[in-house]
RNA sequence: GGCUCGUUCGUCUAGGGGUUAGGACAUCUCCCUUUCACGGAGGAAACACGAGUUCGAUUCUCGUACGGGCUACCA
């Protein structure tokens, strides 16, 4: 049977961290057995509905590569894609579990439900359920006259809930966690289908997985504990021996004390969590996204794999076919990851460093361009080429190279009181004038002829390069001074110098 | 509270009954460079705790502690 995963989110707000990991662990594992990545939106519930985080998962999908093969927009043998599209679907399965006697009408108002909790809350049991044991105390179709039940129904005003075994326990395989057990006695009897006509998550899920022939369920460890519910649904339906198989996938972490990462925790620590920017529809708030803060999307995607992944070999590199490649579920760890912006910049960094000249010059000229700045190309490479083993963002060629496209403002103070002192002035003006005369300005040439002038004039390195780069670039760190006065071309050299030293006296 | 999952350097992790417990990020020192990086060399740094099994446990078992998740007509 060929592998089918789905990715199913619910558009309530921006995809995070997490959640693209889920999809990318989904991704690799289709792609490495041949199988189909489907992307299914669980939209049940209308309350929870965020217009435009639908989208923005499909674009963040798009922008990690992970394309899906069936889903919204592009459909399929399978579609709608849509959960809400799929509404009239779910009832013939809910009538299903009815007349099997797996499924129970409940008619409590929620005034009702809070009443039983109330009343039967104790220090033992703060929060007591709508289980085997209360649902013999409550208004359901099991404590109802047949007639009474009927004339409920027929005003409409019902849930339909699971009925749950209450003894035994139910036990599956989790391709992670190998053998799970839960007893039964402590699982509730869950709403499967809304008053409002919806099924619930559980309910859709199941029906879902089961319609579109997933093979294996690759999701959050939050579900590991609704896992028996789905286990006995599948068994309700008589679907045992299509059953999927599941993997609940550890949690990422805030980086600092503990718990679940959060959008906060980004806010707080200076990082993004979630793969774009996203503007709040309802309060207008936006947050960053990787792509907006400078990350390349491969990088991202090899440091998610890496988060609770890993090839048992010590490669940390990994092109998306590489991790196709090299991933299995087996290699998944057990326990949550806090994610560590630090590692996260490295990657960056690693990608940045492996970039041609042209592939990084091609990244960083809407950057300028964002920052009217306009320049040839060939002087763009040669900037990022220089700076390519400086900088971890494309951004950065832009905050730490600034002076290959604009004048220097001001001199590196320490530099100019440690190493400016009155005969500097005569030094360079001399320097200037014997450098008008080169004819070679290349890097090697420039160097040669500094070099010859400081033990022609009998001083010392330190006398003339530290002056002469922040003459140049007005800061202390850089490529080689001799590269950056290549780069700016003899003219440029010289009116900065000339420029500096009337400005320093 | 109940149910459940987990626990190796600060972080991500490898390993697995007998190892100098390995790598990466971060950190520190040195080299390269009269800058900053990159790169190179080296250092510091971990098996949560207690029993049991065993000739021997970090590794297996059971407890304890700590942490996560779930405990909605949310997913």
């Amino acid at each position: 049977m060929s592998v089918r995963v789905r990715f199913a989110p619910s558009p309530t707000g921006p995809l995070h961290l997490g959640g693209v990991r889920t999809a990318l662990y989904n991704y690799l594992f289709a792609k490495k057995n041949k199988g189909v990545f489907i992307l299914r939106i669980e939209d049940t519930d209308q309350n929870r509905y965020v217009p435009g985080a639908e989208q923005y998962i499909i674009d963040a999908l798009h922008w990690c590569g992970l394309d899906f093969e069936e889903g919204p927009g592009i459909n399929g043998a399978y579609a709608p894609y849509r959960q809400s599209e799929r509404k009239a679907m779910y009832r013939k399965y809910a009538d299903q579990l009815i007349e099997s006697g797996n499924a129970y009408y409940a008619f409590d108002t929620p005034q009702e439900i809070e009443a039983m909790r109330e009343r039967l809350k104790t220090k033992e049991n703060p929060a007591p359920q709508y289980d085997h044991v209360t649902r013999s105390a409550m208004k359901n179709s099991l404590t109802l006259s047949k007639e009474g039940t009927e004339r409920l129904v027929a005003e409409g005003k019902y849930v339909l809930r699971a009925k749950m075994p209450g003894v035994g326990d139910i036990t599956f395989q989790d391709l992670i966690r190998e053998e799970v057990s839960f007893p039964a006695h402590a699982l509730d009897d869950k709403v499967l289908f809304k008053s409002d006509g919806m099924p619930t998550y559980h309910l859709a899920n199941v029906v879902d997985d089961y319609l579109m022939k997933i093979t294996h369920v690759i999701r959050g460890e939050e579900w590991l504990s609704s896992t028996p519910l789905h286990v006995l649904l599948y068994k309700f339906f008589g679907w045992e021996n299509v059953m999927p198989q599941f993997a609940h996938l550890p949690l990422i972490l805030r980086p600092d004390g503990n718990g679940k990462l959060s959008k906060r925790d980004g806010d707080r620590l200076g990082f993004p969590v979630f793969p774009l920017n996203w503007k709040s529809p309802d309060t207008g708030e936006e947050s960053k996204g990787f792509r907006e803060r400078g990350f390349l999307p491969d990088a991202f995607v090899n440091m998610l794999a890496l988060l609770g992944w890993n090839p048992g070999t010590e490669q940390e590199i990994f092109s998306m076919d590489e991790l196709i490649a090299a991933f299995s579920i087996e290699r998944i760890g057990k326990s949550g990851s806090k994610f560590d912006f630090e590692k996260a910049k490295w990657f960056n960094q690693q990608y940045l460093h492996k970039k041609s000249a042209q592939e990084l010059a091609a990244l960083l000229q809407p950057v300028l361009k964002q920052n009217g700045i306009e320049r040839e190309n060939a002087f763009v490479e040669q900037v990022c080429d220089k700076l390519r083993d400086r900088v971890t963002f494309v951004e950065d060629f832009l905050t730490a190279g600034i002076y290959f496209f604009k004048r220097p403002e001001s001199y590196d103070e320490k530099t100019i009181a440690k190493r400016w002192n009155p005969e500097s002035k005569t030094v360079f003006e001399k320097l200037m004038s014997e450098l008008a005369a080169l004819q070679d300005f290349s890097s090697a040439a420039v160097d040669k002829f500094v070099h010859d002038f400081v033990a022609e004039n009998n001083l010392g390195l330190g006398d003339v390069l530290p002056v002469f780069r922040v003459l140049l670039s007005g800061v202390t760190q850089g490529p080689a001074v001799f590269d950056i006065a290549a780069l700016l071309g003899k003219e440029e050299t010289m009116e900065r110098m000339k420029l500096g030293v009337e400005k320093l006296g």
